[in-house]
DNA sequence: GTGATTGCAAAGCGTTTGCACCGTA
DNA sequence: TACGGTGCAAACGCTTTGCAATCAC
């Protein structure tokens, strides 16, 4: 399986200025913290690893990031049990994830099986299916490591 | 399928009072408002309803009282695209989730095939899987009528 | 130069807490 | 009677908005 590592980001540069969007110190640098990151962050992590390489950044800036991110679909907001504020960008294909209870860590997994199952509930409930969420939740290698 | 109706409330207060949790006006009228109900409902939902029928109802005691009953696994928060603020009884079984994104209403299905998905992504990224979430996003049968 | 972007302060919103009174068991 | 439950008002934390100054293009 391929560790989930750094996305290109000169691909997220390029689509922000082809949607109008400026680039500024304070959005690369926001941008850089997420697109780095192999786990999901919550806009008060975004906002303190950005902050070590822009002093200047306020927590307002990270917000109105993370809604154009969001709006051009380079992030999603990812869901767990204590809550729903953190992201995590997405990958082509809209594979499923694994996500670290303890640090955050995500790996993603292709779920191939599920396309059968979605249609099998469409037909017996009646429901027209738009979407659908598959995400598992557990403790990477890592913190199983670190918790011994 | 099974459509998801209501919940049997005497088990409800049952469970309530063997925790040493007393049953009130304000208290069943909310317990009822939600085992009753075939779609998930938010706080402000769940007050406006439990009101009509016990007018004295504050939207403090709704807050209070989810959170017992989700301590109790009587209900459980669900997770949506535009909030998770929501609430859905719990059904034995752990079973899985289609909810209309027009009205909110709940379906149940099983998905059998995920536990060998869930042992191969288990093996394959070392994670241990505690928990998982496969939930389906569409429009029911009732929606897709009326939208026509 | 134009218009997007910024930080600050303030507003907004959903949720939680402190408290004195009330009601169940 | 004892103690859990209640509503109200206030506090709280997270997120959004108004605004004048700043900066990318």
């Amino acid at each position: 399986m391929k560790l989930s590592t750094s996305f290109p980001i000169q691909d997220w540069y390029s689509k922000l200025q082809n949607h109008g969007y400026r680039l500024t110190e304070t959005r690369r640098a926001v941008v850089e913290t997420i697109a780095n990151s192999d786990r999901v962050l919550d806009p008060n992590q975004i906002f303190a690893i950005s902050r070590e390489h822009c002093a200047s950044l306020g927590l307002v800036t990270v917000y109105r990031t993370l809604a154009k991110l969001e709006q051009l679909s380079l992030i999603q907001r990812v869901h767990q049990p204590d809550g729903c504020s953190a992201y995590f960008p997405v990958v082509d294909g809209h594979q499923h994830m694994v996500i670290c209870q303890d640090c955050g860590r995500v790996e993603y997994f292709t779920g191939d099986t599920l396309e059968s199952l979605m249609k099998r509930v469409g037909m017996e409930s009646g429901y027209q299916i738009h979407d659908h969420w598959l995400q598992l939740l557990g403790k990477c290698g890592f913190c199983q490591e670190n918790s011994r």
